[in-house]
DNA sequence: TTGTAAGCGTTATCAC
DNA sequence: GTGATAACGCTTACAA
């Protein structure tokens, strides 16, 4: 005991750390008792646990993170984003998360946190890192791809993922991923069916597939026909990587002669792409040209005519993922059955019919 | 000794987790020469260090976030964001970060993770109580305004801030900060002076005014001359907080009978804005509108004409920023003397001279 | 109901 | 050059 700390009830700018062995020393008890107070557990009067709980605020006690996860599991569950282009999605999952843990206000503060990597490998070794580190309780994850890196490192070093995204039948974590309800994606191919749009083209990114795999799925195989070759509507889909990529693929798509008669896009980069070439190609939105997005944004409502859009309340997804999570804070397996976040077609001025016949027709086969 | 640990090399899914205890024992030497060694300290022999990190990597070990930081700073950094809006800036700067640190490869395991908070208070709380908990050893916070809550909390609690933002003569952290070198929004004022537009709008959000208010600063008083009314270039501006705010700002400004003849924009939102408004009254940019946006984007250059912009490169910045973050990893005071990043104006198609007079001209004063 | 004490996995200070 | 061993702040048996 060299150094005799301060009894008294002045924190003292930049002095020590506040200890539960301070608070227990000022308020007469325990360290144990000021530990099962602080955490709510039974076994304390409570007389005492208010006495505790008062000197702890009046000493503007925190818990130290490192030391309470060095026994339990950590109190702070990561979101991660691959790349600039998904931080949006994370970012927004991380605030309908931390919100919905009530994160920041209460004492067993727990922490939401993104991890933004650069692709897919690196966030795979994050991944791996952060658990084996024990940095996190709980990894949420987006846009896992068939065959993700990430899956083959979480499954390998046990990782506590929560996957976002559609159910998936195989790998190690079927079954467990949190998604939204709605079946926007679906909706959206049936609307465009529904609007005769006989040629349909996809602009999106390479990487991430699930709502365009989704998308596809639906226009490709309408109801219950599946794979029946000549059925459903034929798909061109258009990879781009770069917003030069997508300006020229949006250039390529509009310029064939049978050109089609309705665009979806995956973003807003691919939707700007198509609605400045359908302007300078004098094709108008949504006569010449049906426009629909997948992910909806301030881009789809400013411009005009503002743009018909799958939305995807990202923030209300990370909020049930919520239910997911919270068990994992505890050490405990990963709950199930959340209310799910509703997705919805939002449908605005860029769809329409599509043009009788003309550049379209050319029935294909 | 009741869990006889294998001495093994086989780490076996799920088990418990490796510890230098491990690495030692496996290795034949004491934990503290394993620490030694791991850590690159002086002290071990050529030989058995190598020994000792052979047997580590083999063992699959990795060190405990929680037990390394009971003792030492943590070896991670928070980049904050507050709202969806700034988090695309915080991702990019944590991008810029994590790689000077060289995160995700070498052995001291540095952690580079973003916070987002919903508002400035709230952001506020989470430096204070992530600090206090020593979550994390450095906090990187961009777009302090004056009178911040982040300000005051971090200066109460000493937080190790990294401020991103031009100099502040006061204030605590004054002259800590990393910021862009190049003058990129002086040489915008200037450039829009030079094209001879004598009526500028600015279109910016409410909350975050670093560069908003320099580009005004420079634009109302040029060169030397400081504050003489009449001299300097009157500039209205038009803050809002939604997407239909910025619409309806856009409509306002454009309306008038004397309007601007350049508009400078505060980010994508507000360009679209002005451009999708522009479109409605038949103005054409360049010719009877310039528009100048204060922070580059992929819309910025798939609209047509392509935008002018200032691009600041906020990875980059990052990346400057790891000088003054590494220090404090060690738990020391913060650097200094970064090579800075540079800040571009990026001239493209929507600035051209003001028009010759027309609408423009009144004369205001 | 409360106190004592044994860990958790490191780092750091000693002796040897 | 190496090996015991005491912190670090907290949780949790177990004893009083």
């Amino acid at each position: 005991m060299t150094t005799p700390s301060r009894p008294g009830p002045a924190p003292a700018v930049g002095s020590r750390r506040i200890t539960i062995t301070d608070v227990a020393r000022a308020a007469g008890v325990s360290i144990a008792v000021v530990s099962y107070a602080l955490n709510g557990r039974p076994g304390v009067s409570d007389r005492t646990r208010r006495h505790v709980l008062r000197t702890a605020a009046d000493l503007g006690w925190r818990p130290s993170a490192a030391a309470r996860s060095l026994r339990s599991a950590p109190h702070s569950v990561s979101v991660q984003a691959v790349g600039p282009a998904e931080a949006a999605r994370a970012t927004d999952v991380a605030l309908g998360l931390r919100s919905a843990l009530r994160v920041g206000d209460d004492a067993p503060a727990t922490d939401v946190v993104v991890d933004v990597a650069p692709d897919r490998d690196a966030a795979a070794r994050d991944l791996e890192h952060a658990w084996t580190e024990r940095r996190h309780a709980a990894f949420v994850v987006a846009g896992l791809t068939r065959d993700d890196p990430r899956d083959r490192a979480a499954h390998r070093g046990g990782v506590p993922l929560v996957p976002l995204g559609p159910p998936r039948a195989s790998g190690p974590g079927a079954g467990a991923a949190v998604w939204f309800a709605g079946n926007a994606e679906q909706r959206a191919a049936q609307y465009l069916r529904e609007l005769g749009h006989t040629r349909v083209a996809l602009l999106a990114r390479d990487e991430h597939g699930e709502p365009a795999a989704t998308l596809l799925d639906a226009l490709g195989a309408p109801e219950g026909s599946r794979t029946e070759a000549g059925r459903g509507t034929p798909v061109e889909r258009v990879a781009y990587r770069t917003v030069d990529d997508a300006a020229a693929g949006a250039a390529r798509l509009l310029a064939t002669g049978d050109r089609p008669t309705a665009v979806v896009a995956d973003g807003d980069v691919a939707l700007l792409a198509v609605l400045e070439t359908a302007r300078r190609r004098d094709l108008t939105v949504p006569w010449d040209l049906s426009v629909l997005v997948l992910e909806d944004s301030a881009t789809c409502r400013l411009v005009h005519p503002a743009v018909t859009a799958v939305a995807r309340p990202w923030a209300e997804l990370g909020a049930a993922a919520a239910v997911v999570v919270r068990p994992l804070l505890g050490g405990g397996e990963a709950g199930a059955a959340t209310p799910p976040a509703v997705a919805r077609l939002v449908i605005r001025g860029s769809t329409a019919p599509a043009p009788a016949s003309g550049a379209a027709a050319l029935p294909g086969t």
